[in-house]
DNA sequence: CCACTTATGTGACTCCGTTTCATAACTGTG
DNA sequence: CACAGTTATGAAACGGAGTCACATAAGTGG
């Protein structure tokens, strides 16, 4: 609780090493300034972090006036986080670099029906893949975390899945982990997909955000205060299994005119049937939606999806029937990422947790 | 950002503070052990708090071992914070001292139609009576911090009131902090009792809550991470104003049966006609709640507010339906607290106000 | 009155960070 | 190519905060 001498230290390492992330590549003086703190403070810090391999000199800038400074650079390569989106029909890993640069994917194909443990040794050999081809040693991967439909409890097990066959009891987090030993993380995917958008997205200034993800299968993941929330049992915004909502079936009711993609054409280009087929769907959609927003009043709504492609022509009525249910509402844009979303997420996820455990704080 | 040496002697400031606090009277050595300073830092820290008014030193105590030991004691009289809940009846004002133990309670009836400006003053000479009994000079309230129902924005205002005359527009924070010349505060009823059940109450060990204010009106309240989320524009919980929910009507629907505390005085006691409507009303609150607690999956529900007197009359039915309406139901307890649970949530956000601004941090 | 117990007071010491000033290592210009 | 100008490094002195060890003070209990 309290705090002796060494305690100045470790603040003053992070708030150091926080600096350098931002900067890239920054010489002591310019640490210094950033950091409010004299360059010798900031000299020993970086020799310490340099010898623990956080950190790395970098050859002297040319051709400017005065003496060469001292540069360092953050070592963004010192360590690896994956995320890996298991979904219905596909598996998308990503693996980034402690900056949180992407450097490889990997997608694969996997059934609808695919039972459990197909699913999840295609999601390993995914991953592993997806670090080989990168050239990165499978050990310096420091945390995974898998992104999945259905309610992913606090340990990360899938404590409830209706669409993939077997799927509920899956312990994801515990397996993700014991693919790279190293440290698991499982999460529900329109949570990441909030992440995910808070974090390069439309969602960046935003600190209270639900996040709706529409497609064949309807789920909403929120963030208060900036932060995942997942609730006591991670089925914080499973506002469909309300039956007056009924997320349930505004899909597969959609689903009965045909393909998605098509139907939101074609009421696009005019066709009435097709038009009511997606006002019905949208009005569906802001009943859940208006549920959400009038529950937790949220800075933002963001629509994702594969849905959520179809633009205004969901949107638009989307809005109309929302701003109908609730009192005030919230801005409402979509998704700048596409299905990337989740994986993307698990990355986050993964790199909150390095940050938070290895990086210390 | 970063820090130098005082950042160090501000941590340790606080750490042996808080520790004093919670320990009421200290010795040197004591504090030390509990902090894990050394008892000169403990000194040297204590005597500047003496100076600066924080703390005061106590006569030793007697007939004990050893040599007597400087003992220490926080001075919570060194200033007050007041709660002031603005009902539809009455007013209820709190005054509670640095340890939020309430030293004075002043309660005043008030009509259900008196217009704003009324009400207001009954509130100002409720809180100033309130200060005035107990002795204490006004200079020496610190915050102030008024609860009403409606929806009260972030920057203490009443953006939306149904059930007062003239509230909605009404700047409550402003006007709070205009009477004792000190920091004022407002927020919604629900939210404050929320507050107050994790303070005190029911709710000590639940991080997210969901607190349901039942009575002629229904409202609804939410603590995330254990502090009171209010969301954009303080609406956050107001799931009522979805038609779907029906919460406007299901008072109001009682209340045809008579006198609400009779329905389920009777319903208790078996008559037909009266248990119907309970069932009635239950199973509305229950759709409401249900959409709560799948929207933010709470780690506890609590039901309070003049109707959750009937006890198992309301809850039993409530429980069943809230069971039949979502995935995996939170505990559901009553509240610990009468009517004074707005005004004391009120104490509360004053101090957690004075923690955060004035004892610094 | 003396042994025992417990707390205080003091001085030396360590860490950490800052300031100051001299010095080093470049660029660019006459 | 020497020299002015610029910018960074290196070293030493210093001060704040915390700790440790040990001597000393002020009680209680027989």
């Amino acid at each position: 609780m309290a705090g002796d001498a060494s305690l100045l230290r470790r603040v003053n390492t992070q708030v150091t090493l926080n600096a350098l992330r931002r900067e890239g590549v920054a010489t002591l003086t310019r640490l210094g300034r950033i950091t409010g703190l004299s360059r010798q403070t900031v000299e020993t810090v970086l020799d310490e972090l340099a010898e623990r391999g956080w950190v790395r000199e970098i050859p002297p800038d040319e051709g400017v006036m005065g003496r060469p400074a001292r540069r360092f650079g953050f070592r963004a390569d010192a360590g690896y986080v994956l995320g890996v989106d298991i979904g219905a029909n596909k598996i998308l890993a990503a693996l980034a670099d402690l900056n949180g640069e992407v450097v490889s994917w990997h997608r694969v194909p996997v059934s609808d029906g695919a039972p459990a443990p197909e699913r999840l040794e295609a999601a390993r050999q995914a991953a592993l893949a997806c670090v080989d081809v990168a050239g990165v040693a499978r050990t310096r991967v420091w945390a995974v975390c898998a992104g999945t439909s259905g309610v992913v409890d606090r340990s990360g097990r899938v404590s409830l899945s209706t669409v993939l066959p077997g799927w509920t009891g899956v312990d994801l987090a515990g397996l993700a982990g014991g693919w790279f030993g190293c440290k698991g993380l499982a999460a529900n995917d329109a949570n990441l997909a909030a992440l995910t958008e808070h974090w390069r997205g439309s969602a960046q200034h935003a600190a209270d955000v639900v996040y709706v993800l529409v497609g064949h299968r309807v789920g909403a993941g929120m963030l208060i205060g900036g932060r995942l929330h997942g609730g006591r049992t991670g089925a914080a915004g499973e506002i469909g299994a309300l039956r007056q909502v009924g997320w349930e079936d505004a899909a597969a009711e959609l689903d009965t005119h045909g393909e998605a993609a098509a139907v939101f054409k074609a009421a696009g280009d005019g066709d009435p049937a097709a038009a009511r087929a997606v006002e019905r769907f949208a009005e569906k959609l802001a009943i859940g939606a208006a549920a959400l927003v009038l529950a937790v009043d949220p800075d933002l709504l963001v629509v994702g999806g594969g849905y959520s492609r179809a633009g205004d022509v969901l949107l638009t009525p989307f809005r109309r029937h929302l701003t109908d249910l609730c009192l005030g509402v919230p801005e409402v844009v979509t998704s700048t990422f596409g299905d990337e979303s989740v994986a993307l997420g698990g990355v986050r996820l993964a790199l909150d947790h390095v940050e938070r455990e290895i990086l210390g704080l």
